[in-house]
DNA sequence: CGTGATCTTGATGCTCATCAAGGCTAGTGG
DNA sequence: CCACTAGCCTTGATGAGCATCAAGATCACG
């Protein structure tokens, strides 16, 4: 049934949601409340669509990128399930579904975020995520900066792969890649015959394998190594999130 | 005498910070009071310093920066007269002074910026100062991706040529120019050879002039045409600043 | 007047962009 | 079922852009 499918959609929303803000503070029972009625106000977008601000992205992949006047694209950042997309507002930038995405409306999650006082663990999950999506650009600035197109490429996987594994969607030689050749240059600032050139490198040397939407990374460490690869910081814990994630889980799951 | 010259810096100081500040919202009485008293808690630092963070720069140059394990270095950006300095807490960053510095201390301003009731000016207006961080941070994310040495040489110098003048430390073809060559390689992801060979090119060109700390820009309508520059928005006003500025200037002014 | 930092220049070659063309796959309409 | 198309991936050839190495010139400063 339709209303079942959407409902096992919607727990599932709010389970990735839970596990990643949990992971980076405490959640208190209203806090959970308030991701589940955010989960249950889902919507579908098309790859290719533009999104509009002030969501949560739950499934699918997007990019914030900008387009310049003689049509090269740059793009800034990629945002994955779990991360709150902050759409155009900040300078000249578009958010943009890079595959079918589903967002959730969030208004009382933003709202919520503000007030460190009623909603602690909710504002400081968000302030944890600000900070991060700070770091991300400064990796790629580095990367874009100082790596070459090898490095760049490696380093960009790990990073993909830490941001997948922690919300579930990764494991730690494996990982989800919708990207094109193309998207990839866009991203790492090379053409996209170069991004071609520099993963099959990355094969010959029996590094990495891409296929049909799946990356896999023989020797992670290697990569890692080769481009002085810094993972994102362990999140802090001010309570155990397991049990939380639980809780939404029993919590949004379709009645029986 | 020393406490005039130092009431004179701290004047200064304020009027800077107002002439910033007030750009970007209307200020309160009270909130130039803040403005005023930090002020007065001037902080000296030595070209090389690593800077404390939560502190507000009045004079001199500073950068971001992460030094990365082989010894290659990247500036994530320049700090300039009148912005925050948020040190090391996010991201592996570092905040070293490139010239001799003048910093104030600001506990007072940075607790009101987040009291947008009591000081809802100062709070808009860092607010605004931290999307102008991201929008540059996005900027130079262009510039090393997608733009050659030649255009990322034209386009750091129009930012900076803008950044410098909206707080009057600039004029519309002359700017204050402290960097090095191997400063300037640091940032735009370029061999210190290669940033002297663009000079020379630009200076060839007609475009600009370099010398004993001074930038010469001969043509900045050619220049912001050739890098595809877009300059940073005209902030929005609430109020007119710039008799908050005179207000202040008296109000910090040492008495005669 | 020497000493170290900064700027400048030349020579050489790697990295990457560009142009051009061909192949593979999936979806579409006859 | 078979062209036909459109997107994406792949490959080769060529050259521009930039790094690197090495050395000399200039400047700032004690």
């Amino acid at each position: 049934m339709v209303s079942e499918r959407l409902a096992g959609r919607a727990a599932r929303a709010g389970e990735l949601m839970a596990r990643r803000f949990g992971a980076l503070s405490g959640l208190s029972g209203s806090d959970l409340e308030l991701i589940e009625a955010a989960a249950r106000r889902l919507e579908s977008h098309s790859a290719g669509a533009d999104l509009p601000g002030r969501r949560i992205l739950v499934s699918g992949w997007a990019s914030r990128r900008r387009v310049m006047s003689d049509g090269a694209r740059q793009i800034f950042s990629f945002v994955l399930p779990g991360d709150p997309c902050e759409g155009r507002r900040r300078g000249a930038v578009s958010l943009v579904a890079l595959t079918p995405v589903e967002t959730v409306e969030a208004p009382g999650l933003f709202q919520a975020a503000e007030d460190s006082l009623l909603h602690a663990g909710l504002a400081e999950a968000f302030e944890a995520m600000r900070e991060e999506e700070e770091r991300l650009l400064l990796d790629h600035i580095v990367r874009l900066g100082r790596l070459t197109a090898y490095e760049r490429m490696a380093h960009l996987l790990l990073e993909l792969r830490d941001r997948l594994a922690r919300v579930g969607l990764a494991e730690e030689r494996r990982l989800p890649m919708p990207l094109t050749q193309e998207t990839l240059a866009d991203a790492l600032g090379l053409s996209i015959v170069h991004v071609n050139r520099t993963i099959q490198q990355l094969r010959r040397e029996g590094l990495i394998e891409l296929r049909s939407g799946i990356a896999v990374l023989h020797d992670p460490d290697a990569l890692a190594e080769l481009c002085a690869y810094e993972p994102l910081r362990a999140p802090r814990r001010t309570s155990g999130p397991a049990a939380n994630v639980e809780a939404l889980a029993r919590a949004t799951a379709p009645l029986a």
